[in-house]
Order: structure tokens, then C-alpha cells, then sequence
DNA sequence: GTGAAAGCGCTAACAG
DNA sequence: CTGTTAGCGCTTTCAC
């Protein structure tokens, strides 16, 4: 419910809008000084060919008259927006907004701004998004796909008029840019290998979308961990989500039934593993003495349940950060080289309670 | 630690970029129709003085060519960009994250792009921001102020030159425009009458900067409700911090020591409500049985600490999508009247363990 | 209905 | 060093 209240400061500020004001152009000093609208140009952007004593009074009377110039007509000759289009699924997640606030910290420096758009998961609204960008004549295009997405037209498109274009987190495979992601092989192969240090051997896999190439990669290095420890894979222990709640009360009502069940529970996201420790709690399950738990991420909500949640730390941030540097690289040499690398982002195992 | 990967598809990929192709303009399209670019121009923007059937072969060419409006040139002579500017403290803070949210998807339905830029707590980096996205030519501004910021002269600066403005959470006071605010009274109200209900008496109040318009209301919600029901307000009960761990801890430290100690402490921020329990943990002094404890803002951390944080929710969300509207409504109306209102979104108490 | 011309604010090539 | 001219891509008079 909301409240409206009318400001009582209003008559006592003492400051007017000044509306409609035309602004101040490089013309309007130019006739102040008598010169040509070139010059002043010219003095403005520190280009050599002006007399010292001009660019001094061109930049006194600028000050003078506040003139601020038009980044419009700028970036119309320039062909340039110095605006980066950065589409993320959903800022909400911890996850995301950390990876924004890198690119943004790795961008801003160089001058460039971050226009955001949410796709909230929707591959139709992702789609929107690009469109809308590329109308805007953003100089180039940071891009996480959607759990969802199958159909990269939207970015080959891009890709095909030029766009410097980075794939970050949920990339696409299919384009030679560069992409930055997270080390999925090698956390979900660290969190098991605990898990079987830790002397559990029934260890059960809440896995994602099968098409997805994270949860993918994730499974394969549950898979590996098992190989190298000579466990058998049990593709009953194996359970695909879509990351919703009900999946996941749904493996574990299956993983129960077994008549062997699982001794552990590797998730491949942190959220995942709570709801899971939450679930259990529900049905008097001991975590860790009946069943172990692990997650991947390090959610800030990781360290606060009880017991902490053994996870693979990742570094959104740090992600953010190169994402928005092989940005910067591709702005720079636009017209030689297309870097198309792969950098993964390597993070560590954070041992807490809920392992054992 | 990051790892580089040549990318193996480079080569099989089979879409070339299409480096440097001249953009296709309304001049192509007039060329190959044999027409001129005003008519293009009016066939594109639906003005009815053109005969239906060169709108269709327009329209035609247009898609054929997949020609693109050039959204710099229409905002040089519209003088506007579609854009606005939010500029807020830290986009990792779940708070601001949700309203960022919620602006965003009030705003995109009327086609508004939004351009995040972080302040991070310097007042310095939000003026120098201010100053960047104006001259980006945003259409207005959505601003959250540092915990810092004490001199309004850059936000009067826009208001002067005319831009549309909001101003939210941590609101500009003396400017006529619409702001909207947590209810920050009534939630210290409500949860300084909650533990006075649970039977407290000795409750103690971790504050926050005394400058901070939040900071001083939430404080007077505190008071207010302790004098609701006859309980002597005492300044050593109240502990003013600038959101530091230190300053908390020295809090704590500071009540312990008093001949008479709380027995329960209202805070005005979760994360301090949390930090705190954490400390009181340490120190083997239990929640709620000892010192009850509640927090502000429903975090999505409260309910994942055990006890579980009693505190009063907020609603960032919904506050987002209010600012993104009061926008909206200035820009529509942007040379008639300005509505100044205060919108204040209200919140309920949430009641975990942590208030016994 | 359509075309020619002016102009949004600025830079850049070309003369002096 | 400085002024003139010609655009960047588009809309918008103003003629016809």
C-alpha cells in the first residue's frame, strides 16, 4: 500500500525549472567572440591548430555559458553511442548483479555507459532487447542467454552486421567471440571428490536442464569424480530440475523411495541445495549425518543457513570484470583481429558443516 | 585464477562478420525506388501524405534492404534519447537490485531504456555520474543518493536545467519532486511495539548515520513507540553507526558493558540485525532468550538465520516500479505541471525467532 | 502526393 | 591559425 503526501517544500526552494531553455551551442559562443563555430570546435577539442589565446577565451566563455556538448550530434558523425548493451536474465540474482557491477567497474573507466535490460528468462523478451539495442546504436553487446534459449539467430544477426559482441555465463558456443564463464567441470568435480573424501559413495546429482551447456559440463565432472574414484554411475541418482522448487522436492521424493538412497546430495546451484537442506529439514533428514549436501556459486545465503552449505565459490564479479575488458579489447582494435577465447574463471571449494 | 582457450569453432562457425558495411539510410531506399527521402521518410512514419502504394513499396525495400532508423539522427532533431539515467549506490545490494527491477519494466513499456550507473557510496563518483549521463542526454533521472551525500547542488543543477527528475529511497528533501520512500517511522514503530508486546523493556537501537533522512526517521519511529506505551527513552540505549561491522561489534560491546544491558535491540538494516546475532552468538548469548533482535527491510537473508530475523518488510520492488512511473508521468506532462508528491510504500512486520 | 531545401549540433576536409 | 563548406541520417517546412 503507498501513501501520497504533497511536498510542503515545494514553495520554499527558491529554485526554478528553467524549462524549455534552448541549449547553449558551440554557435552561441562562437557569435559571442566574433568567430567561426570551426574554431571554437576546434578549441574545444584540443586540436592543435588554434591560437592559445583563443582557446582561452572560447573555453572561458564556454564555462560562462555552461555549454555542455551534444553527445547526439557527437555520435552521429562518430557513428558512436559509447553505450554498451549488457542483457542479463534477471538482475534480482546475486549472481547477475555481481557480474554487472564488474563490467560496469571495467567499462566505466574507458568511458563507456551500461545500458541494462532484463530478458526475465523469457528467450521472446531477450530477443526484444537485442532489437531495442541495436536500434539504440549501442557499440556493442555483452549477452547472457536465457536458461531457454536455443535459437541464437538474435546474435549471429549481431554478429553478422559486426557488433562487437561478448558472451558471458550462459554463452553461445556457436560464434567465435569472445566468452567467459565459470569453471562448471571443475566445480562440480571438486565438490564430489569432498563428497567421497568425506567417505560417501551414494552420491546423488541435482542436475539442470539437460540442454544447458552449464548443467551439462557440471554433470560431467560429477561424472568424472566418480570415474577417478572407481563409483559407478547410477543414472537413478541422477535428477534433472528446471530450477524451480517442485523439481526439486520431486527428486528428493524419488531419491527416498530408492532402496538404496543416496548418503549425499551434489547440487549444481546454491539455491537448489538450500530448498534441498530446507526439505530435508521438513522430513527430519540430519544434514550431514544422514545425508550430506553441496551447492555451487556461493550464494551470499551459503554462509547463513544452518548448517553452512559447502560450495564451490565462484567470482561473478571478477567475471564481470573480464567479460567487460575483452569489451574494451574488441572496441579498441574493432577493425583488425576478433579475439574469440574462452576464459574460464576458476573459483575454489568452501568447506562448510553441511558436508560432514 | 582464470584459464584462456582458443576456440576450437572459430573456423566452422560459417557466418561472416560484416565488417564496416555502411549502414543502409532512407537515401538507399529512395535511390532504388526513384523516389526522394522525404517521401521515405513519410512513408516510414506513417504520415498520410504519401499514395498507399509507394507506402507499400517502402515498406517493402525497407525489409528487403533490412534497413534500421538511425535513432541518434531522430534524437538530434527530437532532442531526446529514450533513455533514462538511474544512479544508485550498489547494484549487489538486493534493495536496489529490485527496484532497478522494478523502474525497468515500469519504463520499458513505454519503449524508455534505462542506463544503471553505481555510485559506489562516493558522493564524488555520483556527481561525477550525474554529470556523464547528462551529458549522455538521458531524458531524466532516477536518483538514490550515497549515505553521504550532503550537498544537493548537482541534482538542483539538473533540476534547474530542467531534466525530469524522481527521487528515491535515500530522497533529495529540498527539491519539489516526486520521491518515494520506504515507510521508514512506521517500520521502527512496528518493530520497537512488536518486542514491547513480547515483553521487552530494556530495547536498545542500532541507528544508522545521524545526517541520514532514514537513519533519523526510523529513529523516531523507535521513539515514538516507546513513548506510546511509557518507556523512558535512554540515549545510552542508542548506538549511531555508518553501517560498518566494527561500529556494530563496538555497539554491542558498549551495551554489554552498561550496569543495566538490553534486552533487545531493534536495528534499522537487516544486514546490521544480522551481523549483530552473529556477534551475540560468538559471545554465547542467546537470541531471543537474552536479547531479542529484530531487523529492517526483509532481506532475503532473514529467513535463511537461525532464529529466523523478525523484521519488517519491505517492498523494493514496488517502489522501483513507482519511481519508474512518477517518471513516465513527467515526461508525459513534462511542460505542464510538476507533481511533487512524497509516495511512501508500506510494509508489514514479519515475525520470526529472533523476537522470542 | 511528392520533391527540394533547411536544419538538429557537431566535425573534418579544404582553402586561404 | 582561421573561415568556408560539406556532410552524419533524419524530419519538416515550403513549394509545386
Amino acid at each position: 500500500m503507498m501513501f501520497l503526501f504533497k511536498n510542503i517544500f515545494s514553495h520554499l526552494c527558491g529554485i526554478d525549472p528553467v524549462m524549455q531553455k534552448r541549449q547553449i551551442t558551440i554557435i552561441d559562443i562562437a557569435k559571442k567572440l566574433g568567430i567561426s563555430k570551426s574554431t571554437v570546435s576546434r578549441a574545444l577539442t584540443n586540436n592543435p591548430n588554434v591560437s592559445p589565446e583563443t582557446r582561452k577565451a572560447v573555453l572561458e566563455v564556454a564555462k560562462e555559458l555552461d555549454y555542455q556538448p551534444n553527445m547526439l550530434a557527437l555520435g552521429l558523425i562518430k557513428n558512436e553511442t559509447r553505450m554498451l548493451g549488457v542483457i542479463i536474465p534477471d538482475i534480482q540474482k546475486p549472481f547477475f548483479a555481481a557480474i554487472v557491477s564488474g563490467i560496469q567497474h571495467a567499462v566505466a573507466r574507458m568511458g563507456y555507459r551500461t545500458i541494462i535490460a532484463q530478458s526475465d528468462e523469457s528467450p521472446q523478451i531477450e530477443k526484444e532487447n537485442i532489437q531495442a539495442l541495436m536500434l539504440s546504436r549501442v557499440d556493442g553487446f555483452l549477452i547472457c542467454h536465457t536458461r531457454d534459449t536455443r535459437n541464437f539467430d538474435q546474435i549471429k544477426m549481431l554478429y553478422q552486421k559486426g557488433f562487437p559482441l561478448v558472451s558471458f555465463a550462459r554463452i553461445c558456443q556457436e560464434l567465435p567471440i569472445p566468452k567467459v564463464v565459470e569453471d562448471d567441470f571443475n566445480g562440480l568435480y571438486t565438490t564430489t571428490q569432498h563428497l567421497i573424501d568425506c567417505g560417501r559413495r551414494r552420491i546423488a546429482l541435482l542436475a539442470g536442464p539437460k540442454h544447458l551447456l552449464a548443467s551439462k559440463l557440471r554433470q560431467q565432472g560429477y561424472m568424472a569424480a566418480l570415474r577417478q574414484h572407481g563409483i559407478t554411475y547410477r543414472s537413478e541418482y541422477v535428477a534433472h530440475t528446471r530450477f524451480l522448487h517442485e523439481h526439486v522436492k520431486a527428486a528428493i521424493d524419488q531419491w527416498l523411495a530408492l532402496p538404496e538412497p543416496p548418503d549425499a546430495i551434489c547440487t549444481i546451484y546454491d539455491a537448489g541445495a538450500i530448498q534441498l537442506m530446507e526439505i530435508l529439514k521438513e522430513k527430519g533428514i540430519q544434514v550431514p549425518a544422514d545425508i550430506a549436501v553441496t551447492g555451487f556459486g556461493n550464494d551470499p545465503a551459503a554462509c547463513l543457513v544452518v548448517p553452512g552449505l559447502t560450495t564451490y565459490e565462484q567470482k561473478p564479479y571478477d567475471i564481470g570484470l573480464v567479460a567487460g575488458k575483452n569489451m574494451l579489447d574488441l572496441l579498441k582494435k574493432r577493425f583488425t583481429t576478433i579475439p574469440s577465447e574462452m576464459t574460464i574463471s576458476t573459483g575454489s571449494l568452501v568447506v562448510r558443516g553441511s558436508s560432514g
